[in-house]
DNA sequence: TGTACATCAGTGAACGCGCGTTCACTGATGTAC
DNA sequence: TGTACATCAGTGAACGCGCGTTCACTGATGTAC
């Protein structure tokens, strides 16, 4: 297949961000080669250069994208909600759930990816793009919280968050036993106390 | 240097178990070699499997050497503390701290393996030692928290690992930027609200 | 206690393999006239 | 609108490299007598 046209080209770049997404998340980025990311998306490896300087700088635009999508689902999940204790419910409620645990691939890049860009150089791109897709996400969270005091909203946001993380993650370490389940409802039942535990389905 | 004693194997086979929960919670298991680790140790790599059955082997057993140096150093830091609360406090001041962001080496090895673990399958002896050494540290935890409701200490315990695991984590993730600050602060702040932010500078 | 020999901790070269990246090549696409 | 040619998206073999693991070897240690 040579000289697709430019059409083609722009969703063969589209594919490899999107694959690049879904499995730096699902496996890490160390663990997904470029012949695993093309192969994702229906090419060959040596076509990969064509749209990227390198897996590195792949790494970056793909962090970028896993951020905007879970900014999307945010938003979707809470558009329904008029006052903002159900929506913050909602976004709570739909993170602390077996299928964000088991989906990695589909789900929150903050979690996915922190022990990675942790990992990383102080320099490296990924560490912006993480940096960055970040800050719009604490920024919702803090628009969802109850009080009108920013300052405060941004320090509850940031508490919610890293709870929600680190009992996301916790559950996964142990998915496959019953611990597992029981963090996710003790997060659930100290963030969100007014909500019975919930068997939604959706991913966050 | 043929033929070592056996109290010499004994301390090469100690120092490649210590090298390696130290490097696994810092850079990752994969990430690390069996050179890198036998030179952590002052050897050269072909000795590895004396000591070994395999690199994912010596996984298992540097992950239960990672937990148990952890629960010697909650205990270390309670010692003194005669009161339940002021025992809490104390792990969760010491959890959260710029050095224990900046020294995964040296830290918790439920936050530095977490994402590591997850990504092996169910049946990976990682796994299985993680889960194992995991258990002792919430049953701790439980033991310091305020009621003696044995099933809501628990928990209480899991929802404070959460968010201090999360709240390692995320500000790992932000290093040298200043969300990373407020989000220790702001996990600190809700998990023992009574204290005045520390700058203590022990790891946990 | 002394000697002769078997054991085995540690060395370093070598193995097959998968990695990120490069490159010569193909031929439909895009453009200049 | 039609033709001639340059462009370049994608292919697949090849590169150098580092990985986990194996293996022949060394010689001090440990043991049998």
């Amino acid at each position: 297949m040579p000289r697709a046209s430019r059409t083609q080209a722009a969703t063969s770049r589209e594919a490899i961000t999107e694959a690049s997404a879904r499995l730096f998340k699902e496996r890490g980025v160390k663990a997904v080669s470029v012949a695993d990311l093309m192969s994702a998306a229906g090419l060959t490896h040596g076509g990969f250069y064509v749209h990227f300087e390198s897996k590195d700088a792949l790494t970056g635009i793909a962090c970028t994208r896993a951020f905007e999508q879970a900014m999307n689902r945010w938003q979707d999940r809470t558009a329904g909600k008029s006052d903002v204790a159900a929506q913050r419910a909602a976004i709570i409620d739909g993170y602390l759930t077996p299928t964000h645990v088991s989906q990695a691939a589909e789900g929150c890049p903050t979690a996915a990816l922190a022990v990675d860009v942790a990992r990383e150089s102080l320099e490296a791109s990924i560490r912006t793009a993480y940096l960055e897709g970040l800050e719009p996400m604490i920024k919702f969270l803090a628009g969802v919280e109850n009080t009108g005091d920013g300052a405060h909203d941004r320090r509850e946001a940031l508490a919610d968050y890293a709870a929600m993380v680190g009992g996301l993650l916790l559950a996964r370490a142990t998915a496959g036993h019953s611990v597992s389940q029981e963090i996710l409802a003790a997060v659930r039942e100290r963030l969100i106390p007014e909500h019975t535990p919930s068997q939604t389905m959706g991913a966050a």
